[in-house]
RNA sequence: GCCCGGAUAGCUCAGGGGCAGAGCAACGCACUCGUAAUGCGUAGGUCGUGGGUUCAAUUCCCACUCCGGGCUCCA
């Protein structure tokens, strides 16, 4: 019999009977291997692990636990679903459906225009369990597109991507599970379910088991607005019963640091309907917070180079008509009013303001870069489905900045700002960055190539200088210039895009910007863009959830809380206060009209960092018994010891970014 | 905006065509207590709004409002 050789990943070959498969290769390096194994990769393309291998092939195996393994799984499950839905629901159509981040989903129509209700999910989920036990295998064919459409007579949906994917020419950006251009290819499981499916798939439902249905949504077909509207099903399914029951936990947990539940928990602030959707107001204890990442801002801008502006909320309609918003940005913003002499908008961004208090006068080299910073609180239409908590709304303060400088000084400028921007997060408690370089849209921009290679390689530099990693987008960069993106990872792993630089010639071009140079020619400046907590409402939102609403003791909206054990302490316990008020800290005292436990306990539900209990050992001593939050309580501390310890505390915070 | 779901006391939630319920919170009284819930009591509601069906609607039906989950990208 004829043998073919294989290659590893990790370089060594071996040789197998003609006709092997993946799964033979794996099952031949180690059973546990074997078990593991959901596909494989084929000469860099993903495969079935039954597809007989080829002479020659570079083999890896895909197990179960890495994401493109659990991609198959995911994928995997959702024909399963698709499978048990058309045996409740026959007649169901079925469009796509993809593996997403930590899951998966389907979307289908139901006939009659039926809707599924949480009750058909548990209905379904039972069923799919039943397709597992069966074992059915996934079994890959390839038909002509004549056949293919043939098979799939009764679904307009395959049938439509079928077509778009023979059609030459299909648009690319369609996110469908078939690429255009490839073969046409289903997957059987059993005679009574069969998929339009790229693949690959574990080679039997039987690897299949650790899902869980979740919800049920509604979504456009092809995400279109216009498109009919299908019932999708969200589901999640893992490698393991251990990781689904982590992940579980993991959404448990976000729920519970959810800002919108805490914000009503801890008094920070409300959504009152009737001011209207995504509009706060903030509480005194919110208020407290969001000062105090203000009064943070201002400080470091100060003392990094800003000069402050304000601008005002309108403008008239000419202002947008200039910086160009009005031909590119007219869907987010709010309508326009008709005043006494003309159309004015609430503004959508500060810039257009900036560049007129450079335009003011004639500017000099010697004044480059200028750098103005404001807390520009602008309004953004978004459609009233989108708005979300404080994540998404349509009034946000931004901690804007416009630095106006030469295209030479550019590169220097980036790689300050990055220091500036990374030391100012690192205050508020992030650590994790992630680094994104938006490049040119050839569909989309503005601006000579040699603009966009200069620019490019200005932000490029600044990242390079840092020793950055960075993910490069092609083609995702807005279109009057590139820019870097600065995600941060919370405390539960979670990814929130909070700042960018932007670069930007085509605004200054818009409005004529000019400084005079040393040569006594005019001159245009380049324009940064740069927010970097992004937007104060937005931003808060990240710390309620990433703190979990136990703020470190510098946010904190009441930081220490004096209990007197009995009422004969409590003259003592307004001496303490009066102390620690004396040194700026937010303080305040509970009286005993309630049990000390049951006082302790509100303290620790409210998250407060220090809750300081006096008795008679303290009034006697001039101490106080120290319960921290998340420490040991420590009793007979003497009032000067926590007093300095507190303020240690506190200002290292600040002192440690101006430092930075 | 569109699809689905929801709305009962400040919060969390139960109930159900026939007098509106609980726990926590609030308020009062007693207790004066050393580190995560003392006891008793009081008050709190047009059951989101409007219309319909019914002898009777908070409950069933319709519309609206608001909230939540989704619907390419973006603060």
């Amino acid at each position: 019999m004829a043998q073919i050789t294989i290659t590893l990943p990790d370089g060594s070959s071996r040789e197998y009977p003609a006709g092997a498969t993946a799964a033979d290769v794996a099952a031949s390096i180690g059973s546990r291997l074997a078990k593991a194994a959901v596909a494989a990769t084929v000469d860099g393309i993903e495969a079935d692990l039954h597809a007989p291998l080829t002479d020659g092939a570079e083999v890896a195996i895909v197990t179960a636990d890495s994401d493109a393994g659990r991609d198959v799984l995911r994928h995997s499950t959702a024909h399963v679903m698709a499978q048990a839905v058309t045996r409740l629901f026959p007649g169901a159509k079925f469009s796509i459906g993809p593996a997403i981040d930590d899951g998966f989903y389907y979307d289908f129509e139901l006939p009659d225009g039926r809707t599924f209700s949480d009750d058909d999910l548990a209905a379904i989920e039972a069923e799919m369990r039943r397709i597992v036990g069966e074992d059915q295998p996934f079994v890959r064919s390839e038909l002509e597109p004549h056949d293919a459409l043939e098979l799939f007579a009764d679904q307009p949906y395959k049938r439509e991507i079928i077509e778009r994917v023979t059609s030459a020419g299909a648009d690319e950006t369609d996110a469908v599970d078939v690429a255009p251009g490839s073969a046409i290819s289903v997957y059987r499981n059993s005679d009574a379910f069969v998929d339009l499916c790229r693949g690959p798939h574990v080679p039997s439902t039987g690897k299949l088991g650790h899902f869980r249905l979740r919800k049920v949504a509604g979504a456009y077909w092809r995400g279109n607005e216009k498109g009919p509207m299908l019932q999708r099903i969200y589901g999640t399914a893992w490698e393991s019963e251990r990781a689904l029951a982590e992940y579980l936990h993991r959404l448990e947990e976000a729920e519970k640091r959810d800002h919108r539940k805490l914000a009503v928990e801890l008094d920070l602030l409300s959504f009152p309907s009737q001011i209207g959707g995504g509009l706060a107001v903030w509480h005194p204890k919110g208020a407290i917070i969001r000062k105090l990442m203000e009064d943070y801002s201002r400080l470091r801008h100060e003392h990094g180079g800003y000069e402050f502006v304000y601008t005002p909320h309108l403008a008239n309609a000419r202002l947008f008509e200039t910086s160009g918003h009005l031909d590119f940005y007219a869907d987010g913003m709010y309508p326009p009013m008709e005043m006494d002499n003309g159309t004015y908008y609430p503004k959508p961004m500060n810039c257009p303001m900036h560049c007129l208090i450079f335009d003011s006068r004639q500017r000099s080299y010697r004044e480059l870069p200028l750098r103005l910073f404001e807390l520009g609180t602008v309004y953004r239409y978004e459609r009233a489905g989108t708005l979300h908590g404080l994540m998404r709304i349509r009034g946000f303060t931004q901690d804007d900045s416009h630095i106006y400088c030469t295209r030479e000084q550019a590169p220097d400028e980036i790689t300050s700002l990055l220091d500036f921007v990374l030391s100012v997060l690192r205050a508020f408690g992030f650590d994790d960055f992630t680094f994104h370089l938006s490049t040119k849209d050839p569909a989309k921009f503005v601006g000579g190539d040699d603009l966009w290679d200069d620019a490019t390689s200005a932000l490029r530099q600044a990242l390079d200088r840092h020793g950055l990693e960075y993910t490069v987008k092609d083609g995702d960069a807005a279109f009057y210039g590139p820019k870097i993106d600065i995600d941060v990872r919370d405390a539960i792993g979670r990814a929130w895009q909070l700042s960018t630089i932007q670069y930007d010639f085509n605004l200054p071009e818009r409005f004529g910007l000019e400084y005079v140079g040393a040569d006594n020619e005019r001159h245009r400046p380049i324009m940064l863009h740069r927010a970097l907590l992004g937007s104060i409402e937005r931003f808060f939102g990240v710390l309620v959830e990433h703190y979990a609403g136990a703020f470190p003791t510098w946010l904190a909206p009441v930081q220490v809380r004096v209990l007197p054990v009995a009422t004969a302490h409590e003259a003592y316990a307004d001496e303490v206060v009066a102390r620690l008020g004396a040194v700026g800290a937010r303080v305040d005292v509970v009286p005993a009209t309630d049990q000390l436990g049951k006082r302790i306990r509100s303290a620790k539900m409210e998250k407060l960092p220090y809750v300081l209990v006096v008795g008679d050992d303290d009034v006697e001593a001039g101490t106080v018994g120290v319960n921290p939050r998340g420490g040991e309580v420590e009793r007979g501390v003497s009032v000067d010891e926590f007093v300095r310890r507190f303020t240690d505390e506190v200002t290292s915070a600040a002192d440690l970014a101006l430092s930075a």
